[in-house]
DNA sequence: ATCTATTGATAAGG
DNA sequence: TCCTTATCAATAGAT
């Protein structure tokens, strides 16, 4: 159909190619609107020019997810496997990473060792106490901290105490001597930008 | 093309319906694979006639999945992720329990415990002590299980001693009296019936 | 893109 | 279901 026949055969005139591809292309797709609104048929395309431009066409009164469902049904075949059965291994490799980790835990929270032979609980053994070892450490640590703390606040304490007492004994005579008063002021600026120690209970 | 044009409108009569699919289907797979020689295209078709008989093409050098693959790269649409976004979820969902017993393992190993309030690795503490107990208590068990099954056995050995000791005793004088040693031989057999006792490791 | 001569597809009938 | 064939539709090549 056209000005001569053609051979079935790729079209080697790239012009060419494309512009045959094009009105084949709609035709096909002219041609799958009218079976699907002739026959009432559900009906899918997907072209790919051999530039790699898609084209399209899916009837109406359904989707190209739903004909693919149908698509497997009928056809027993298994488009997305590949990605499924991916996803799928992942999640039985997850689980089994999971149920150990469970096992473990509770091990280490002393369930389920009953099934457990002698020498197995050794290990278990030593991980807790390294673990309860690391805890009481790490207690400790925050136990010295906020000793050290007590002391230091405690210090600055007495400094304040002490510095309060000049300064009132400072007042008292001050209605007198006026002028002694500001020389205890600066004193008691300097310690008050004594802070107390803080641990970062956040980071350390 | 007919004998006379047809309106695009759904063919009523069944039997005409089912002869025009038929040959319409066929007219749109030949088109299909004539682009895809001509074109160098690759064309995947599938349709599902009203009476539900599914029929499809695919251009050679290539597959339905793959096609479909491209069609999601190209589209963004995502035909299957009913099913894979589900899986998805439930990967998501592992992980994240994973996560966290990995955590809770770690801290109850003394490990990643810096970045703990003191008032956090108080019932870590607790959990590694009930371990500790739990374990200890299992061991103390089994010990007094094998001190028991020693016990046993000792007995067991000064009955099989005592045995072992008349028997030869009448071994002995069998030379000449050759009929005692027989009285004896029930006597080890019922000694030989007492079995030491065995704990059951893998169960209790 | 549009035109049109020509081939191809197919509706109706057997 | 398959063949036939008159008729219309698709399209190759030119513009």
């Amino acid at each position: 159909m056209g000005r001569g026949r053609i051979e079935i055969k790729r079209i080697e005139n790239s012009t060419n190619r494309q512009v045959t591809f094009a009105k084949r292309r709609n035709g096909i797709i002219k041609k799958a609107k009218e079976i699907s609104v002739l026959c009432g048929s559900k009906i899918g395309i997907v072209v790919f020019s051999s530039m790699g431009k898609m084209s399209e066409y899916c009837s109406p009164n359904t989707s190209f997810p739903s004909l693919l469902e149908e698509y497997q049904q009928h056809s027993g075949k298994k488009i997305w496997d590949a990605k499924h059965e991916k996803l799928q291994a992942e999640i039985d490799r997850i689980k089994r990473e999971n149920d150990n980790m469970q096992i473990e835990l509770r091990h280490l929270k002393g369930e389920d060792i009953n099934s457990l032979q002698p020498k197995e609980l050794l290990p278990i053994e030593a991980a807790l106490e390294d673990g309860v070892t690391s805890v009481r450490n790490k207690q400790m640590e925050y136990l010295k901290m906020l000793k050290l703390n007590g002391k230091i606040l405690e210090e600055e304490n007495k400094k304040l105490s002490y510095v309060l007492h000049h300064q009132q004994l400072a007042m008292e005579g001050n209605r007198s001597r006026y002028h002694r008063a500001a020389e205890y002021a600066p004193e008691m600026a300097t310690a008050s930008r004594v802070q107390p120690f803080q641990p970062n209970l956040q980071q350390s």
